[in-house]
DNA sequence: TATCCGTCTAGCCACGCAAC
DNA sequence: GTTGCGTGGCTAGACGGATA
């Protein structure tokens, strides 16, 4: 019997299975880059965890834009947004989130104010991203919300109440957990980065575990698995396109 | 043979803790 | 409270070697 080939990104001595496994393990879980290194060790994979993120940064962000086609238009009509500071090299900026009615995340942006053209710049990514406006926007008291709510939507309903805004701080969690496993954020790009694809891999395997019985919780799971999976295939193929449509390859 | 991936090494920064 | 040291995290640049 012979075993199929592994896929493999152009150039990469690794099969594309380890490294999408690599980038899903640091997104995934609140692991630093020598855990997952750790971890490949163990499955007896010997990669630095240099080389983890150079693949975290190059992959990562390729998957999360696969996702993000995927999902889009996939989200409730009612947005959560949200800020929270975050401390970089002594300098504070503020991470600006929206998750929808679910708690799926909808984008993230770190800003470094918190006034009115940061809330723009939040709302303007969302229209983008999102490529539709909401039935209902839900935020804290930030006055800016309202400012930039009145520009850009002026005929959807604000409603702006700190209990009911939980939804977008619990979407910061991870982001705090980090945090303390990092023992602080190093850059702001590197925060940016991480809550970009983060946002995406946690999308993926939101699953409602509370809602579910065990068995369509794992039958969900391996579905969100498979995703996965194909996403970091058809990254393959996306790349090797890329460089055949740029006259590279024979 | 040129390109560029993966490793090695050094550097920087913040935190924790003990000693003062 | 302050200082110094060790630890642990990420980043960047140089370089060897695998790949196309």
């Amino acid at each position: 019997m012979t075993e199929e080939p592994l896929a493999r990104y152009h150039r990469h001595r690794f099969p594309a299975e380890i490294i999408a496994h690599a980038v899903w393990l640091y997104c995934r879980f609140p692991l630093s880059l020598r855990d997952v290194e750790d971890l490949l060790a163990e499955r007896g994979i010997a990669v630095s965890f240099q080389t983890v993120s150079k693949w975290v940064v190059k992959f990562g962000l390729k998957f999360t834009y696969q996702l993000r086609r995927r999902s889009r238009g996939n989200f409730a009509d009612k947005w959560h947004l949200g800020e929270l500071v975050v401390s970089i090299k002594g300098r504070k900026y503020w991470l600006w989130r929206a998750v929808d009615a679910e708690g799926f995340i909808l984008d993230a942006l770190l800003q470094s104010r918190r006034n009115k053209s940061a809330a723009l710049r939040l709302i303007r990514k969302l229209l983008k991203s999102q490529g539709a406006t909401p039935r209902v926007m839900v935020t804290d008291k930030l006055r800016s919300y309202a400012a930039a709510k009145a520009e850009l939507i002026p005929g959807v309903e604000h409603r702006s109440h700190k209990g009911l805004n939980n939804r977008a701080g619990y979407s910061h969690l991870p982001l705090r957990r980090r945090e303390r496993r990092m023992m602080r954020v190093k850059s702001a790009r590197q925060c940016q980065r991480f809550v970009s694809v983060h946002g995406q891999v946690a999308n993926l395997f939101h699953l409602h575990r509370k809602h579910l019985t065990a068995a369509d919780h794992r039958q969900l799971r391996a579905s969100a698995v498979n995703t996965w999976r194909e996403i970091a295939l058809s990254t393959c193929s996306e790349i090797r396109d890329a460089r055949l449509a740029r006259g590279y390859d024979p």
